[in-house]
DNA sequence: GCAACTGGATGAAACGTTTTAGCCGCTATA
DNA sequence: TATAGCGGCTAAAACGTTTCATCCAGTTGC
């Protein structure tokens, strides 16, 4: 019961085993009574096609996968979740891993990958520099699309979200509200959109922050519980060189930074403003509701999916597309206060 | 360059297909000088092994699979970080499928996964009926690990979170701070664990709660908007039936519905408490930070990994087990107040 | 009445591994 | 010196599909 194969499946219905292919992949083009017999040979069987079988012949498999940089994040869940709409709708499987912002972990997800033959990767990779291992999987034939990363290489395409925009809007909105002593909160550097993000701030700044600073304050990590140790550490600052407001690569180190300076006995917005990033589901249920740069999330997820199967679909045919969403600030508590002066 | 097989690797090194394959899987049975050559070979051919290949000749992958109710969950990813963790620790691949609490999804995603021939699958099945698809994978030999469901079938492992003595927990709790008027909010109740929940909490009613009642609030899903839906039913009931104290199946309905009770005016805990459940990270960031049950997320998901891996190894002689951990009520604001008399 | 088609089926090849039986030449043993 | 044993390698079978070239028996067109 347990493993029968098309030939047994051939055998019982009394017909080749290419019938019964054709009875599973054309099902019409086989005639209406012997059609029956097969499928009822099948079902008293108990035959489950093999994926590895037809995958041998076909040359790849019929699965996509993500590759996200922490699954915790529901940044990115939501993005899997738009992917996983328009690719299942194919009935292909999309698979998710995790790299976990470690490099390793990524190389090691795409070697697996690559020897699986998947259909393409969707991917936020981990560092910024060059990519030979990704490289490799175009090289070898397999579409790649980059997610969430600024503007692409000529050879794949791309979904993004304008993240130096993002981080403008964050920075005109503290300036806006009178602050002049602003810090970044937000790290490793070498993670596209943390540079980025920063990048706009400064930019910002430049434009029009005369008297204004706008100091880094690292983290190693994107995570709530490197907010807290990031926000221990501005604790540990002579109050008079504190900041006044912080804008933060994202929504975790945000309600993390927030958790930690509201345990301390700081005023959030009063003594010091929050702006997060991405405007997670959480954002607005925290302890003061979080400003926060909003990102399309699950459209990131769907137009990735739909660019890749474009791609998988077409080959050589296919042009490859960079399209760049715009992000949005929304107000909440967290950054919201009473005009009043600074200095 | 995109597709050598070993058989090329084979020719270009001069040898024979076998030993390249010997190679790969058994390095020291092959001499040190050809050993070289032939790692050359791969080196400039560009060779990755074809997995499809490797399984149909294996009879089975190398992948594990996990299968989640719902991957936008922290307490679920949190679970699947944890079983990540011990499946790559083998050199193999945890894949992530959602159901999305979605029986036909759940079934799709089994088939694809019979199909696949995976090594093995953990998961938390939708509903509580008879399963017969995971019947079937066990037929066929693939093993199935039950998480966060109570005591399973002797057919296989299982590993839990006594939900009902979790129910109880917080049941208790509320009821010592004097609460009389309490509702559990959750559904559907075709979900094992929100029924227990509640077995758990009426339980404890039953037994010392004499003039308290526990009403049920039903919500259609697990999820922060349907938190906010509950609330605003429970708002529209007049003020004197309205529960001052509600029990939410897990934290993200109990965010919701914190949302929208402070938005509506009402004061937590002061006018209404909340106990949670699961204990995510944003729970303890919540506007009035969240009571909640704490379950051991990250071990669920190691336990059922390493019994599954344990299974998968030893086949027939693998005993089954059901290991059930014990969930603690953490206590935060939300439901901790100055105590006064009720009625 | 014959050729040309047609719908429905068949058989065999091919996909890229892993594994098993066996071969060859060499060394250690009796 | 014959024999057994062994290390290193080869050749071939098998895994379960899909596909392609064929074949066969009717049917149609002339």
């Amino acid at each position: 019961m347990a493993g029968a194969s098309i030939k047994e499946v051939a055998r019982h219905a009394g017909v080749s085993l290419g019938t019964v292919s054709n009875v599973l992949n054309r099902p019409d083009m086989v005639s209406p009574g012997t059609r029956q017999r097969v499928l009822d040979a099948i079902a008293e069987l108990g035959y489950v096609r093999n994926d590895s079988a037809r995958q041998l012949r076909a040359g790849h498999s019929r699965t996509v996968a993500i590759v996200v940089l922490d699954v915790t994040n529901p940044f990115f869940t939501d993005m899997v979740r738009g992917a996983e709409r328009v690719v299942e709708a194919t009935g292909a499987m999309l698979i998710v891993c995790n790299s976990g912002e470690d490099g390793a972990r990524e190389r090691r997800h795409l070697e697996l990958l690559e020897e699986q033959r998947v259909r393409g990767v969707l991917i936020t990779p981990v560092g910024d520099g060059p990519q030979p291992h990704l490289e490799k999987l175009i090289d070898r034939g397999i579409p790649v699309v980059l997610v969430d990363r600024g503007t692409g290489r000529a050879s794949r395409c791309s979904v993004a979200v304008d993240d130096v925009l993002g981080g403008r809007l964050a920075m005109d909105h503290l300036l806006d509200e009178g602050h002049r002593r602003i810090a970044y909160v937000g790290g490793p550097l070498s993670i596209a959109q943390v540079a980025e993000r920063h990048a706009g701030a400064a930019a910002a700044l430049e434009d029009r922050g005369a008297g204004a600073e706008l100091r880094v304050a690292a983290t190693t990590s994107l995570t709530v519980a490197a907010g807290r140790r990031a926000a221990e550490d501005l604790l540990a600052l002579p109050a008079r060189q504190r900041p006044t407001a912080l804008f933060c690569a994202n929504d975790l180190l945000a309600l993390g930074v927030l958790q930690e300076l509201t345990a301390r006995g700081l005023r959030v917005p009063a003594d010091i403003a929050i702006v997060g990033y991405d405007d997670i589901e959480f954002a607005a249920a925290a302890a003061v509701p979080l400003s926060s740069v909003r990102q399309p999330r699950e459209q990131l997820g769907r137009t990735a999916a739909e660019l890749l199967l474009e791609e998988a679909e077409h080959g050589e045919a296919h042009q490859h597309r960079h399209v760049v969403f715009q992000p949005e600030l929304v107000v909440r508590r967290s950054s919201d206060q009473p005009r009043r002066t600074r200095r």
